[in-house]
DNA sequence: ACAAAGGTAGACCGATCTGTCTACCTCAAC
DNA sequence: GTTGAGGTAGACAGATCGGTCTACCTTTGT
């Protein structure tokens, strides 16, 4: 039935995070899946309701992927470790389903749309609130000052691995943490 | 003589801020600029030109500001300071050179050109480190893993702002290092 | 006086874009 | 055994893209 939905919605994912929006044409997608042009049109109203469908895709898998992660912290310490080293085999490309690291697609894929009130920004906001909470929710003692820490230091460390191709930022945030837990 | 040229570049930067590269027309930027496109193709060899002059011209912006906005800091808590209640003006609007806040433009450039080779991701890669120079030579007194912790946070505060609107990441930013610095 | 350089407006080229449509195929349900 | 949903390939429409080019105007240096 619809697994050239799902089809759709994996290659879209792919080429868009790889190679960004407005550069990819619909064709493109359309080739690297092998599903034809009608089908898509069947399945989504228009490119923008695609990207939605990928953006969505990304949140899930992304979401689940962090959750085992952070799953089983005991300290707040541990928690950071469990975070940070995760993003570390992101940007280093071992996360066989997060992809080839190319930044995060929901800064990527803001940076592409500039009206803030759009469907796509919106629920790139929306992405991020997502994993705030997750963080939160593994957080063994509850401190807000970390969390917000935590978060800076994440959306930093993805940026500067990303534009700056640094990745030992996830190991300076770290060390920053574990001295700022200590006070 | 080539005061169209500067007027080309001043248009392709604000209309690429603000609304990105690819999804902006050549004929969009002529139009805006009230310039004739044989002279865009005289001055420019092609639109990737154009985008690397408008990179240019932000780089040197964007560092003239900091410059003015971090000179006569005697304590590094001071530096912290200038540095992030100034990005704090950025984001709500507040330093006219600067235009409506609307990310990071390099790395919201990055974001729409995939390839880590072009001179387009290089030239965003460079500014950062321009950026991290100019706060170090700023430092009243040198401390590297202050530094390190002072550019994530910046660039956490600068996606945070964009992506999640939510402008009080600087005022966070601020109370960490500071204490931070007591270390 | 005149050549060279820089400017104008905009027609034009070939490619590509999103999205529609025709014509036909496959297959499961009733 | 027919109907309807979902699929295929791809032609097509209309717009827009980056970039070239023609034809002409304006300014400036020598």
């Amino acid at each position: 039935m619809s697994d050239k939905r799902q089809r759709l919605i994996d290659t879209a994912l792919n080429v868009f995070y790889e190679k960004g929006i407005h550069s990819i044409g619909i064709n493109e997608i359309l080739k690297a899946s092998g599903v034809a042009k009608k089908t898509l049109y069947t399945h989504f109203e228009s490119k923008a309701a695609l990207v939605l469908a990928a953006l969505k895709q990304r949140d899930e898998t992304f979401l689940a992927w962090l959750n085992t992660r952070l799953a089983g912290a005991n300290t707040n310490y541990q928690l950071i470790e469990n975070l940070f080293l995760g993003l570390e085999l992101w940007f280093t490309g071992k996360v066989p389903e997060l992809g080839d690291f190319r930044g995060c697609f929901f800064v990527n894929t803001s940076a592409e749309f500039s009206t803030q009130e759009s469907d796509i920004s919106i629920y790139c906001q929306a992405h991020k609130q997502r994993v705030r909470s997750l963080i939160e929710t593994h957080l063994p003692i509850p401190n807000n000052t970390l969390l917000d820490a935590i978060c800076l230091l994440k959306e930093g460390a993805i940026n500067t691995a990303y534009v700056e191709r640094d990745f030992s930022a996830p190991r300076k945030c770290i060390e920053l943490l574990q001295a700022m837990d200590k006070l």
